[in-house]
DNA sequence: TTAAATACGCTAAAATTAGGCGTATTTCGC
DNA sequence: GCGAAATACGCCTAATTTTAGCGTATTTAA
């Protein structure tokens, strides 16, 4: 469990290296996986998306088109962008009700489940891609609280 | 990401029904595969590998034979749990070092990738069976601090 | 008008997961 | 001693998910 997929490396290596630019420059799908030599499609989707579904991105059409991070860094947690990606998020898909489990009736691990997801998805939302990518000099360390027992 | 694989439901259902029987009596693979219609031989796998790998359980051999809990679920943490059944956990396959990934000389996400498999392994970890699975009538919640900047 | 860029549906390949089969070993009960 | 029931485990196949690529439409700068 807990594996990341590709799309999320690529959105993430995708923000990183955005992140890293003057503010309003444009960076296109291309000169990230070219810089990274990332498969272009997948690139390119995935900024697709951070621009249609999210808003962290806006695009602009056309040649000398591109990307531009239009979103508070510090204001996106790794909880969003996940979601953005590969849409709603759980531990086990009877959590988002689309798929009864077969054995639903007599399982007897429904709650533990539930809390856990709960927790999880805590931490992700406690957790900003500002924190997660973008480099600060001398920060004192925030803590967030996390409950585990509920 | 994220999402829970069979075996470890497996094994959580597993757990949590023998953490209801008085303590000593046994349980076998059919008896756990039967009360929940979950497949026989998956369901035996990991009560296998909790006896012979994590030494969770103790195996009584032959007929009338079955598992017992030998440790304090108090004190086996959920990320013990699934590294006996998954092995060593990652975010990122390159985190342990079997696979070096072939973008790995451009990739500019291997300190903030590592950084959050820290803080999410910590998380893991601080999170037992027996606050995941054990029913507790009036505990008071107690609180684990995950740092989240590093 | 052409080139470069976003937008996106569709399909195929690759990898992972899940399940089942076969067999060996242990031990209880007859 | 024998058969049944249980653990132990290697191996193989099917199912599912992930990943990548192809084709095409649209937008806009030069």
């Amino acid at each position: 469990m807990n594996k990341i997929n590709r799309k999320l490396e690529y959105a993430l290596m995708a923000l990183k290296y955005m992140s890293q630019k003057i503010p309003g420059e444009l960076t296109s799908a291309k000169e990230v996986s070219d810089s990274f030599h990332t498969p272009f499609d997948a690139t390119a989707r995935v900024m697709q998306q951070m621009a249609q579904k999210g808003g962290i991105l806006r695009a602009e059409y056309g040649a000398n088109g591109g990307y531009q991070i239009t979103k508070d860094l510090a204001k996106v947690s790794i909880h969003d962008l996940v979601e953005i990606i590969e849409g709603p998020t759980a531990l086990v898909k009877c959590l988002h009700k689309e798929e009864p489990c077969e054995i639903q009736k007599t399982c007897n691990i429904v709650s533990p489940i539930t809390n856990l997801n709960l927790k999880l998805t805590e931490f992700y939302k406690s957790v900003s891609l500002k924190d997660l990518l973008v480099e600060r000099a001398a920060m004192p360390a925030k803590k967030s609280e996390v409950v585990v027992n509920g």
